[in-house]
DNA sequence: TTGTACGCGTTATCAA
DNA sequence: TTGATAACGCGTACAA
């Protein structure tokens, strides 16, 4: 592990003077020694001690990306597609634009802001945060942030959110049912914080609009600790004879229904209709294909890491981001209508 | 962001008081100035630098985990639950210990060892790399490496292999099919090398035990770019009459495979029996359920982090562990011994 | 028990 | 065009 004073010396020359080779401030150094120098580095390969030059220029040229798992729910965060792929979309932004990813995943908040400001990262971006958590992360830590999928008016004074119009979404699908004749429509989630809210008030608004009223029953809520779900996912099959369509919260759910649906023998589209939103993998593979929401998550996550660069370089970014969602009719609706 | 000089300044001490105290030598500091010190730190909340810390103990604390990604498989890759649950025991073993995770995916082997260099991490976990990249990293890079699903019997001089009896999981599960009266069996992968070449001798061994001959023509190679995919899988539908069930190399071919077979009206495991390896969510989901091979990656992930701690505190470890697997019988495979 | 002073590898300032 | 030298924040050997 050769150094930029071990070079000097070899070469007769000062720091100074290598390091501006190095940083191509060829203006300060003539031909002749500039050769000379980038030979050298060639021959011994140089690679800089990042510690020294972040203590130096005081950065550290590291983002971190810290995801929040609901303690009940980390088995399923990270089994989720969903997540793999942001992570994919976050990665090689950062990678490319020549900063570093240091991923943390927790379900405690504080923990999280421990290790932001341990290594103090250039910038944060954050998954999985609800409402006031993203807030008193920012309050902290006083560099650049952004939110992915956190809805919080406050917090967007705070920090930039990157995120979808998850109302918008449901609305068209489940005008979609209600265009197929159904009315009497279910929605399946495990919880009505963020996200989930955002999904459940579009659909609500669909069945207003379409003079259909929402009654507590038609919110189904599944439990997703590993020890609970099956459980869950038997009461919701046997209420499903109530409805003519479910709503889910996501593919993953969606996709976990209808493989307990057919386990009892009750058959999608037949029986009843399923859709979900994300548009991953796992209901395009399923047969029959799903009926969803699409969204891109790999841009999402390119969207947040670039949003957040740009931020770095000192540029204005809009506060709030929401990236289009679109309707994907597959096979899982059943048109009831006559 | 406070220091040690002025907390020092501060409370009229010297620096190296502060830094007793922080790193509890309690043994050489009196009880009196402890205490003090204790308590003006929590009350500023001090947060070392840890690039400061690592220039002076030449250390980092970080372990880098870098993904080597086919560059026709990079999507792939990251989508691949596979991928995400091993990112995730590996997350949380490392943090558990104190450490941190640099994480880095790239189809270039020298652009992740430039990166590796770049940051001294204090030790590496390679997943993804073929045969002699593990070398030419190791030689390289002086610090402990474990590798994850690696095969290279020079490999194991140099570094830590944890991996799974690849060869044993697919020689039970083609027994499995030769038990049920299958005997025009295919393999299905895209690649004959490190895991995969692993999961085929396997299935060559156990026909061969059967007496039953392998053909090139058994050897059936999918193309797993998103432009080449589908005609790739027109084929291999277009040949699956040849056959009465195919192993495939992991269950996100089994389940692709499966979809493509059903939307040509053929059935599974009616006309054919499916097989996969890796048990994981996409298996679990799809109807019927899949037959697998299954392996534990949140495990993988776990031993291969942990493995690397122990080496880091200078433990001797094994430079071999294999992970069992063990045969899942689920719906896809059709005994036609009758 | 406490304090001084130096080294870690780099960048940046300023003088030569 | 080049070279000393200070500074970044921390840890620690050694002196007081």
């Amino acid at each position: 592990m050769i150094t930029i004073k071990e070079i000097a010396k070899q070469l007769n020359m000062s720091t100074t003077t290598v390091s501006n080779v190095i940083h191509g401030k060829v203006s300060e150094v003539s031909d002749d020694t500039r050769e000379k120098v980038e030979e050298f580095l060639r021959k011994v390969d140089y690679v800089p001690n990042i510690n020294a030059r972040n203590l130096a220029q005081n950065e550290s040229k590291i983002i971190g990306f810290a995801l929040k798992a609901r303690a009940d729910k980390y088995e399923n965060l990270i089994m989720d597609p969903f997540v793999s792929v942001l992570i994919g979309g976050v990665e090689e932004t950062i990678r490319k634009a020549g900063y570093f990813m240091m991923l943390y995943i927790s379900s405690d908040t504080a923990e999280i802001m421990r290790h932001v400001s341990t290594w103090n990262v250039d910038g944060l971006i954050l998954f999985g945060m609800l409402d006031d958590d993203g807030i008193r992360v920012s309050e902290k830590y006083k560099k650049p942030i952004v939110c992915i999928d956190t809805y919080s008016l406050e917090g967007l004074k705070h920090f930039t959110n990157v995120g979808l119009d998850d109302e918008q979404g449901t609305y068209e699908i489940v005008n979609h049912l209600i265009a197929n004749g159904h009315r009497k429509i279910a929605f399946l989630s495990d919880n009505t914080k963020g996200v989930d809210l955002a999904r459940l008030t579009g659909y609500k608004k669909a069945l207003e609009d379409a003079g259909i009223k929402y009654k507590e029953s038609n919110f189904l809520k599944i439990r997703p600790r590993s020890d609970e779900i099956e459980e869950s996912l038997k009461e919701i099959c046997e209420r499903s004879k109530e409805f003519t369509a479910i709503v889910c919260v996501s593919d993953l759910y969606a996709v976990t229904l209808m493989a307990a649906l057919q386990d009892r023998g009750i058959s999608v589209p037949d029986d009843i209709s399923i859709v979900g939103f994300d548009d991953n993998m796992l209901g395009q593979l399923h047969r029959p294909a799903l009926t969803t929401v699409h969204q891109d998550v790999k841009v999402k996550g390119i969207t947040a890491a670039d949003t957040l660069l740009k931020q770095l370089k000192g540029e204005k970014t809009p506060n709030q981001i929401k990236l289009p969602t679109h309707l994907v009719v597959r096979d899982t609706v059943k048109d009831i209508s006559r």
